[in-house]
Parts: structure tokens; sequence; C-alpha cells
DNA sequence: GCACTAATGCTCAGTGGTGAGCATAAGTCA
DNA sequence: TGACTTATGCTCACCACTGAGCATTAGTGC
């Protein structure tokens, strides 16, 4: 008898996965529902109409005929509404208005200090947050929901940041109710996960994903068959402290305590400390990465070195992982090749050559964006789940 | 507005789904299961009627009353069948009969060497399979399915191993072929999938495990929410080729061409070589299990400074994965707390606090069973899935 | 023994998805 | 233009699950 047979994977046609198909393209007619769901076409066309009358999904014309009658084209209503995206970072926040299909509509943001505490820092961000929506001529009642990303561990439940090391204060503030002002539901989450969100994209594939943030620190957002994985205690991808040994055999200090974390051996403030030591005229971590942007020698080196001591955990983490992809965002990424080459190099020399030979290692886009895409993203799933849809159908 | 409200994880009531949930333990009556599922207690009482109509489920006596009536308690009939249990190790292939809650009934074992090639190990296999049916006193017909742990890379949906580095002539090899004399299901995986699955027994809790298999080389098993994890080439847990600084500085040539893989300095090979060239009276690494389980100093030391380094990688996956336990397990988990400590020394030292300080390392009770009742598993899994329990109770 | 409660069985109307069948719209191909 | 094909709409018998209601069984607590 012959062994496994391959499933069908047969796809949920609820209303909600109807949505779903057709936001991320997996079918653009009733015809392509009902083959991917392999639902009756009674009940694809019943659905398909309350969705439009829910105003979630619109006719757009006529498709490419195969022969036949050519199929009514179906497109999500992206802008049956907005979000607002939040990206909190160390020294900056970031806002965003998007459509529902995470484009970005206006956006602003603020130098501040995230030690500052929630209460300053949350103000400015619900001052920018307003600021965008009046740029964009939206209304409050457009705001569908709210996703903000932080630098630290959140309870994702209850959207209130857990011990995180580098925000003090913030311990168990209730992030969600400085966006009271909307009648929308937040959602908060780390910031790697977020941006792990961004770099999927819209229509995220189901596939393995490593995305490694190289900010003031070094994090690691993980998707697992096209999901954030959290591990047991939500706090899984905090590979910044993994210890490395030092090519030259140096002992560096970390912040955290200990010697030779990743991140005291190659991030943005590792970065910092040893374009000062090599007497760089800089002030600033993006000072040397546009220097380094810029071609210049010395700025290059030390970026294609932080690539390497990366590259070697990343090598471990590829055995062990075995990704589809790994995408390098964070601001030390807007350096583009020469920190990718470095990773490049470390990773291909050491990892598996059955896992590295197809898997893409790449940068992201828009470094700086992606926090703010990530968020918007978080939030529009957040919105259009199965029950908000269910409840947007029937009312 | 409060944030994301928590979900009551709508539990499934497809006939398999309910065999499922007596089995795992999660439900004992038909009360039960209806509060479980919310499905009406019409559907499940039918459907529980199914089931025992099928001979998968038996009513078991009564349960404790509460205030009125007692619940009738339901069992999973795991006698209505048997599997067969084979472990193809390098130097041994071990098969065992279970029932269809993977409880041993009969086992057997004969050593091999995996390089003779697919066609006489296998031919072996069958040999012992058709042995410890006959003593377990089962026929051909009680057969339901096939289980195969095999030491490499295999394509799970075909059965066929996959350039496996250690088993020379066995590439594309149709394993499932050489049970034919059974009509059941053959499945085959890769032996550290397979062990995962018998660590986390029958009643698997949903978590996320690690299983780190130490033997002749060095492997880990990944449980991702329950489920095995694969990775993009289905190598996901390779971490014995994970490059590793030898702590006194020496360069160690491995197998594979690399110098300091894990498994060139901490494996059942490395343990064997190291014993050898310190005089110790051995010619297996079983010899040096047993010295250091009788408490040989030398052994012993050994066996915990390899424990040490496997340690150093698994503090790093640690951080990255965030499990909620390790199982070791494998030939050398034999030597138990000698190697425990070790690992345990190196992952508290090194880990971050938080991802340890909950993270529970133990070994496995069995590590020579492991596999066997890993196998029966995939087969009892593979047997009991939705489709062959909805044709069971149609038929 | 009696009131109460929980688990289960059975019936029945209501609801929603299925599949077949028929009709229609809007293309392609010869 | 006419035959064919594909996408979609609509109807209707059928079936499975639901939820309410009623009955029965087998415990607990007083």
């Amino acid at each position: 008898m012959s062994p496994v047979v391959q499933v069908p994977a047969q796809v949920s046609a609820t209303p909600g996965a109807l949505l779903h198909h057709v936001r991320t393209g997996r079918a653009k007619s009733r015809a392509e529902l009902v083959a991917l769901t392999g639902a009756s076409r009674n009940t694809i066309s019943n659905r398909v109409d309350q969705l439009i009358a829910a105003n979630l999904l619109a006719e757009g014309g006529r498709g490419w005929s195969t022969g036949g009658r050519p199929p009514t084209l179906l497109q999500f209503n992206a802008e049956a509404g907005c979000v607002l995206a939040v990206d909190l970072g160390v020294t900056s926040v970031d806002v965003a208005v998007t459509d529902l299909s995470a484009r970005v509509l206006a956006t602003a943001g603020h130098p501040i200090d995230i030690s500052a505490g929630p209460v300053a820092v949350l103000a400015e961000a619900e001052r920018l947050a307003r600021e965008v929506l009046t740029e964009a001529g939206l209304r409050d009642e457009d705001v569908r929901s709210v996703g903000v990303g932080v630098p630290g561990p959140v309870e994702f439940s209850t959207g209130r940041p857990s011990h995180p090391p580098i925000m003090p204060g913030w311990h168990d503030h209730p992030i969600p109710d400085a966006f009271g002002r909307w009648a929308a539901p937040v959602f908060v989450d780390n910031d790697v996960n977020v941006m792990a969100l961004g770099e999927m994209g819209v229509g995220g594939s189901v596939q393995d994903v490593l995305v490694v943030k190289v900010g003031t620190g070094v994090g690691c957002g993980i998707i697992v068959e096209g999901r954030v994985y959290r591990g047991a205690q939500g706090s899984a991808g905090d590979i910044g402290h993994i210890h490395v040994p030092a090519a030259d055999g140096r002992s560096v200090l970390c912040r955290c305590g200990n010697t030779n974390c990743l991140e005291a051996l190659a991030s943005g403030a590792s970065l910092l400390r040893d374009a000062l030591a090599a007497g760089l005229p800089v002030t600033t971590t993006r000072d040397v990465v546009e220097l380094a942007a810029h071609g210049d020698g010395a700025a290059l080196e030390l970026v294609r070195d932080a690539g390497r001591t990366i590259g070697t955990v990343l090598a471990s983490l590829v055995n062990f992982f075995n990704p589809h992809r790994i995408v390098v965002t964070g601001g030390v990424a807007r350096a583009g090749l020469p920190l990718l080459s470095g990773i490049r190099e470390s990773v291909y020399a050491r990892a598996m050559p059955l896992a590295a030979r197809t898997l893409d290692i790449s940068v992201s886009d828009a470094p700086d964006l992606s926090g703010r895409v990530g968020a918007a993203l978080m939030a529009i799933e957040g919105y259009l789940d199965e029950d908000s849809v269910r409840e947007a159908i029937t009312s």
C-alpha cells in the first residue's frame, strides 16, 4: 500500500476566510473561491454578496476569459476604513495611518526618549496619530483598529509590557488605554514580531522566515508557517545575548552584564562605539551607517565585520531552523550590501549546504518603514478576523 | 476599548477530533465532549454511538457524580488493532508491535550495518516484524499501520530518504514497499522527529519542545505547538554540525569535512574516540556510557564535558526558541545525570534568565525505547486521522 | 424516602450548506 | 453566425447540525 496521501489542504470557506483569500490574491473571482475552498457555488455566491453588501468586497470589472464567460473580478475594498500604526523606538516614535491594505496614507515621527516613561511617550504618540489622521483627511470614526510595536517583551493578550529591560517604568503599563479616543481595538506586540509581519507583507506566504532586526540592539522575529512564533514565555527570537567568541579573542562587556553577547559585538551601539574608538567623525549610529553607505573604507569594514559576526550566529540558526528566507531590517540594515555580504559570508561558510543552498538572505526594502507597516498589518489582521467580519456582514 | 479578547479556542467536533479528545484524556464522557467542543448534545451522542459501533470507543463504567447522575465514562479501545514500529539505527534495527495507545506488546532487535543497503536491512526489519507479531499472538490483518524512523532526512510524503549522508545507497529508496505484506499505510520520518513524538507521549500537550538525540551523532527534533516542525527542506533540527569553539582551543576534524562541529566534539563517536585516547578499557560507545553510569571518574568527566559542550549550543537555542522543555535521548542519554548536569551547567550559565528560569531539562525515561514508541505514535496518529476514522464509522 | 441535580436518550421544528438542474450572460473558436 | 465554453443566478429536494422540550436514569443531600 502506498504511504501518506497528499492531503488536499481543504481551505476554509467562512466569510472571514473568503475575504482573506481575496485580500491575499489567492482567489480573484467567485469561481476561484469555489475551486479553492471546495464549498458549493451557492454558499460562495451568498457569502460574497454579503461581503459586498458590507462594503468589504467590491466587484471590479471582468477578468480574462479562458474560453467562456469571463469571471467577475472581486477586490478587497481597502478604503473601507483605516488603521493607525505606531512604531515605538528607543529614541523615536513614528506613527502612520494606512488603508486596510497597509498602504501608508500619512506618517509622522518625533524624537523621544523611551525611558521618559509611558505617560509622556504615549501622549506624544497619540498627538502624532491625531496629526496624521488630519493630514490624511480622515475622521476618528474611520479608524478600525490600532497596532503598536514596542522595543521589548509584551503580553500580547493584554497589551502590557512585561519587565522590558530597556523601557524603565513601562512594566505592566496598559498601552491600549492611551488610544481610547478611538473606539477601536488596540494590538500591541514586540517590535521584531511586528517587523516580521511587515516583511511578510499582506499576502505573506506560508513559509518559515527569520526577520533579523539590527538596530541599537539585535533581535529576531520568527515566522513559522506564516505565523508569528513566540515561544514559552514569549521571549523567542531574543538572539541579542547569544554568546559569541570574538574573532580576535577580546572580551567585550555587554550591558546585560555578561561578556561577548552578540549585540555587544555587532549592533548599532557597538558600531558607534567602535567607530568612535577608530576616530571616525560620527556622533550617532546613523552617522556610521551613512558613512558606510557612502563608501567610507573604515566604516564599511566595521559594518561588514558586524555582518560577519551576526552571520556566525545565523549560520547555527539556519542549521537548526532551516528557514526559507532571512530578512535583515532595522537601522543598521540601511547600510545595505556591506552588512548583507558580511552575513552571507559567514552563513554560507558555516551552515550546512542542504539548508543554505536555497536560502534567500536579503535586506528589507525599507528598514525605516517596516515597523509601521508591520504594526498596520497586525492591526488589519486583528480587525479583519473571523468574528469582526461576521459581525460586519450581519449588521 | 480593551485590546484582544481571549479566544475561547473553539475545539473541533468531527469524529476524529472526538476520538482524539478521548484518547488524550481531554474529555472522558459525552457531557465533557459537549462542554469541550460546544457542539450540541445530539451531535455528540450520535457520533459517540458511531465510534462505539466502529469499535474505536467503548463505555467503561460510571464516573464520579457531581451531585447528579454520574457520567458514563468513555475510553479509547486501544485493542482495536495494532501497529508496527521500526527503529532503523546505524548499527541496529529494532522492531516492536504496540496496541493503539503505543503500549509495547512485543519487541525484537538485530545488529545490522545501515550501509549494507536498503534491501538487506529492510528484509531483516520485515523478518523481525513478522517475528514480533507472532510473539504477540497477532495476525497480519490486525496491523493498522506501520511507522519507521530512519537516521537521515526523509521526504515524508513519499517515505523515501533524501540524500542521507550516513546511509549510502538509500537515497530515494521506497521504504514503504518493504512492508507491502501488510495492507496498511507506512509512515517514514527522520529518527529525531520520531523520537520527539515519542517523548511527547500520547497526550502530548500543545507545547514547544526540543528533543535532543545524542547517539553516534547529535540531532534535534523540534516540536512547535505540539506538532513536528520540519523547516524549508525538512532539515530543521540538524544541529550536529553547528560550529563550536573548543574550550581548549584545539581543532577537531568532523566527518563532514569541517572542523569543530558539535558532533565532532560531543557525541557517541567523539566519546569513544576520547575514551580510547585516554586509555580506558572500552570498544564501543556503549562501554563508555556504562563506565560513566557505574561511576568511573575518567568516563564520567568525559560525559559531563560532552554535556557542557552540547549545553553551549543549547543555550543559544534556548534564547532563540524559548522552549517549554528540552528532553535528551539517544544512546549517550543512558548515562543520565552526568550528561544532564553538564548540559544544565552550560545552559543555565549562558541562556537568558527569562527563558531559562522555567525551562525544564530532562533525560528520557527510556532512551532505548523512544525510537520505537515514537514510530508507533506516528503510525497511530497516521491511522487515526480524520479520513480513516470517517471511513471506519461509515463502513 | 423525597427533593434535587446531572447525564443521557429521544423527538421535532428550524436553519444553513450541498448538489443537481435549469437558465442566462458573455466570452472563444471555427 | 452558430457551436461551444465558462461564470454566474436561482430553485428545490436533501441532509446534518442545532436548540428546545420532554422523559428517563442514577446519583447526592437531608
